[in-house]
Order: C-alpha cells, then sequence, then structure tokens
DNA sequence: CACAAGAAAGTAATCTATTACTATCTATCC
DNA sequence: GGATAGATAGTAATAGATTACTTTCTTGTG
C-alpha cells in the first residue's frame, strides 16, 4: 500500500529522472524510452515527472547536459594529469572507454540525437557536446605534432574522426556481442593499431 | 485528383516500399518513421502498405534482405578484382563508403536494430549481415599477414573493429556537419591513418 | 463482369501532457 | 513542543494525438 512515496526536493528527483534515463538507454533503443517507463523506473506515477519537468524534451536536455558536465570534465581531468600530448591522448582514450562503459547508453543517445529532423535543443545540445570533445582530441593531436611526437603530415581532423570511430567500434562489436564488457577488453588492442596510424612508435 | 496511382505488380510494389523506407531512413531516426511516411513518400495510402507485407517489421526484413544482397555483393566483387589483400582492403572500404554515401540511413537502421530488446528477426538479421561482413574484412586482413603485407603481430580481430569504426567515425562527422557529402571527401585521410596502423607502408 | 489494388474510414493500443485531488514536508505561532 | 497553514510533491484519471493494423467500400483493368 505504498501509496505515496517519500518526498523528494525538486533538485534530487531531477538527478534521479536524468540517471533512470541513462540506466534506460543502456538497455533499449533512447528513441523508444517512454515517460511511463522512466517513472517506473523510478518508483513513480508517468504525471509525476511533469511536476519537474515541463516536456519530455526537457529531461532529454537535462540528460545531456549531465554527460556533457560528467564527460568534459573527466576527460579534462585525464588530460590535465599526463606528462604529454601522447600520453593525455591515452588517458582520455580510457577516460571514453570507461564512461561508455558506465554509461552504453550516452553515445546511442547523442547519436540519435544527431538524426533528428528539424531543429532542437536537445540536437544542438548533443552537436555541441560532440563538438567539444571533438576540438580538445584535436587540441591534443596538434600538440604531439608540435612536440614531433606525431607524424608531421598527421592531419588532424581526420584522427581526431578515427578517434571517435575508434570508440564507436568498440560499441557496435560490444552491441553484436551482447556483452558491454567487451568494450573494455578489446579496447587496448584497437587503440594500439590507433596509436601507430597516428605515427607514434612504442 | 490522382486518386488512384497506377497499378504495380507486388513485386515492384515490394521493391519500392524498400526504397522508401531507406530513403526516408536518410533523412532521420529510422525507428520513428512510421508506415504512413512510408506510404505517403509512395504516393500510396498508408493501408495499402499491409496488402504487400503481413506487418511493419516485414518491411524492416524486406530491407535489410535488400542491404546484405546489395553490400555484401558489392564488398565481395570490390575484393576478387584487387591483386593483394591490402589492395582488396582499400576497395573494400570505398565500396563502404559509396554505399554509405548513397543510402546514409542504413547504417543507422542496422545499428539501431542491435539496440532492440529482446530476439526479432530483423535484428537476428542486422546481426549476421554485420558479422559476415566483419568476416570478409577480417579474412582480408588474414590474409594480408600471411603473404608478409601486414605486421605479423597484427590482431585481426581489433583491426577489423577498426575498419568498422573508420566508417562510422565518418559518418558521426558527416551527421555533426549536416553534409552527407563529406564522407567521401574526408575517406582518404582517416583510411590513410587506418592502413598505417594495421602496419603498411605506402 | 470479375477481380485485384488501392482508398477511406475505423479500431485498439499507446504515448505525452493535463487536471483535480491528496499526501507529505516545513516553518511559524502560541 | 504540538497544532496548523502553506508550499511542495505525489496519485489517479483522462484528454488528445498518434501508431500499427483491419475492414469495407470503390475503381480501373484485363
Amino acid at each position: 500500500m505504498n501509496g505515496h512515496p517519500k518526498h523528494l526536493p525538486a533538485d534530487e528527483r531531477r538527478a534521479a529522472t536524468v540517471e533512470a534515463m541513462v540506466d534506460l538507454a543502456a538497455e533499449q533503443n533512447p528513441s523508444d524510452i517512454t515517460t511511463t517507463a522512466i517513472a517506473q523506473r523510478m518508483g513513480l506515477t508517468q504525471g509525476a515527472l511533469f511536476r519537474h519537468f515541463p516536456s519530455k524534451d526537457a529531461i532529454l536536455e537535462a540528460v545531456i547536459s549531465w554527460v556533457a558536465e560528467r564527460l568534459l570534465a573527466r576527460v579534462d581531468k585525464a588530460a590535465e594529469g599526463a606528462t604529454s600530448p601522447i600520453a593525455a591522448l591515452e588517458a582520455v582514450f580510457v577516460t571514453h572507454i570507461e564512461f561508455v562503459s558506465e554509461h552504453p547508453g550516452v553515445p546511442r543517445m547523442l547519436f540519435g540525437e544527431l538524426q533528428r529532423p528539424g531543429e532542437t535543443l536537445p540536437k544542438r545540445m548533443a552537436q555541441t557536446l560532440i563538438r567539444h570533445n571533438g576540438e580538445r582530441i584535436r587540441g591534443l593531436l596538434e600538440a604531439g605534432k608540435t612536440r614531433n611526437e606525431l607524424h608531421a603530415d598527421l592531419d588532424p581532423d581526420a584522427a581526431a574522426t578515427l578517434f571517435i570511430g575508434t570508440v564507436q567500434g568498440l560499441v557496435v562489436r560490444s552491441l553484436l556481442a551482447g556483452d558491454v564488457t567487451r568494450i573494455r577488453s578489446d579496447a587496448g588492442g584497437v587503440f594500439a593499431i590507433y596509436l601507430r596510424g597516428i605515427g607514434t612508435v612504442q
């Protein structure tokens, strides 16, 4: 007879909503996630969500903000702690792999947002997040060139694209195997090829 | 007053349905494509589709069959015409890029199918298609090793994963730019890095 | 004229969002 | 320190739209 769950402050409910959505995105196509499913995961009724968010898209916006803060912060921290651009690049890669392992639904969500027709706010937010992330990677690649750790003729744009592709390839592989842990176990071998590709000798 | 379009044989309507779905997938999230949208694109009413297909999933199955036939045939043809495993790999890459440029919705569709929960037929078909494609690539990589065109210590599984990731990275980049033609123009630079990664000297 | 293909309208299910009401928390006042 | 008022956060029900799919009516064609 648990008619009413404990009241929580709005902030915490909003955070819990984001987490529920991120969790659900790991289990199914993000664009198929309903507000009913989100509420059920939180132990609430569907209508209660709309007391904290004006629309479903507003929930999506909150999720993308959440991802942007967490991912970029971890990426920056990983890059700062490294002694060279290449070491930073590897640390950033590990950060990506760990983040995607913890939240496999996130790349699917961002990727899915990019495909939406028209100009929605969550779509623009996903675009800027992915762009900012790409700029950080390209920055490391250019720093690696100026320090002669990378081939002088390396195209940083292409290398940044392949960096993202490296992660995406691992995601596809884990989806095929139906086993998220493969992302971590396969990451080393794939990144080794990438590293050689951009011109580092181990 | 074009109330009734010309009658077509069932086969051609089925083929046109597949093409309409592939076209629509290039413009929006494939899982958001409705039967109404497909019919509208064909100049038909929504109900008319169910005269040729028993369900929406049956349409999806037809689309994946279509992709499997066309893509794998083109991949095999590209590989056959090459004089060495590495040349074949590059031809196969070009084939992928051309195919994805012509039908940008296809990878999104296959990728999306993998995310569906449960065990549906279209999902299994997408899995086998991607697996078969991956096996062809891995086969070329192994042939390259035995012919000493590739590093002896290359991990073919990892290299095949990165091959797929190379294409995926280009797809993401084109989505970000909102410009499909970028796939083709950016492909060369990215593949050059991949080639150096798997151990070929140019 | 008979038939197959499509139009048109309908159905049941599902989804987002809203509404009217109810429970819980918090702070104030005597 | 309880009682209590006001604000906050919840439920249940439902409206309005949309979806996949069905059924029935209509028409062009062989």
